[in-house]
DNA sequence: CTTAATACCTAAAGTAACTTTAGGTTCAAG
DNA sequence: CTTGAACCTAAAGTTACTTTAGGTATTAAG
């Protein structure tokens, strides 16, 4: 049989923390382990790189719900790659323009923080942009 | 008496959901208005101001407590501006945390994706990058 | 003046992806 | 054999809302 490991030291491979991999077993992301004789977890190296397949996926932003998906998909390996291929393309786009967002959000942010001259409250720059959508830069904020 | 507004009007000038102003209300960030004399809630311009601000906010990616602290420090009037300047200072640094980790993201999905040769799952290069975090460009993914 | 379509009301549960808390049990080292 | 670290379960908390369920008010049309 291969080596054991008990869920601290899967926590520490897979970089995250042991409450973590009991939830991703609770929603069947990780197969039920064996136990020991005293009710705790036995892992094996499938178990661990289950893990840190989800663990690195989560890191680029992947979704629970596309990670069981690529690995649903991981379990029939005659299927052809070009679902797993449109998940990554989704979720590219998505990033995208998460980060053409938050370069909208930057650039007033810091406008507004420039007008700061540091007086009181009363004449601040800042709370008067956040008031007044119009004296913003942007015409529109991307929504959602 | 100024103007009268429905929550529906209200909603509808600060782009957002009736149900959202209601949540807004009962957790303190805006005042409870008058009612109809069939419970219906009446709004006037300040109530809209308000709202506009704390929607203006949230475009910019203010978390609700955020927004609660500088709508308290608005509130006198005479304290003075650093302590929002703080605040938006902070949340710029966090801006621009989460974009530099969207671009390594971002760099990382397109490499993955374009190796990807389109034949079946076994032979998927998508799926062996994330399987393998040492397949991956970056050393380590910035934490959180 | 009645009816039907909207718009409104409350309270509670659901969402994502965990984390935290509470109250116990097991294991390993000394 | 004791003690502290690591483990266990179940349930509630987090953020910022959204959804659902079941009912009431208002308003436009006939």
């Amino acid at each position: 049989m291969s080596k054991k490991y008990s869920i601290g030291e899967v926590a520490l491979a897979g970089n995250c923390q042991v409450q973590t991999i009991r939830y991703y077993e609770q929603i069947g992301l990780i197969p039920t382990p064996e136990r020991t004789a005293g009710n705790q977890r036995i892992y094996r190296q499938a178990h661990c790189d289950r893990l840190a397949f989800i663990r690195h996926s989560r890191e680029l932003g992947f979704s629970l719900e596309q990670i069981r998906e690529i690995l649903t998909l991981n379990d029939s390996p005659n299927h052809s790659c070009g679902d797993v291929d449109t998940i990554a393309r989704n979720h590219l786009t998505d990033v995208e323009s998460k980060i053409k967002r938050l370069q909208g959000m930057k650039k007033e942010l810091k406008r507004m923080i420039e007008q700061c001259a540091g007086g009181t409250v009363a004449d601040c720059r800042i709370i008067e942009v956040l008031s007044n959508h119009k004296l913003c830069l942007e015409k529109k904020h991307v929504a959602k």
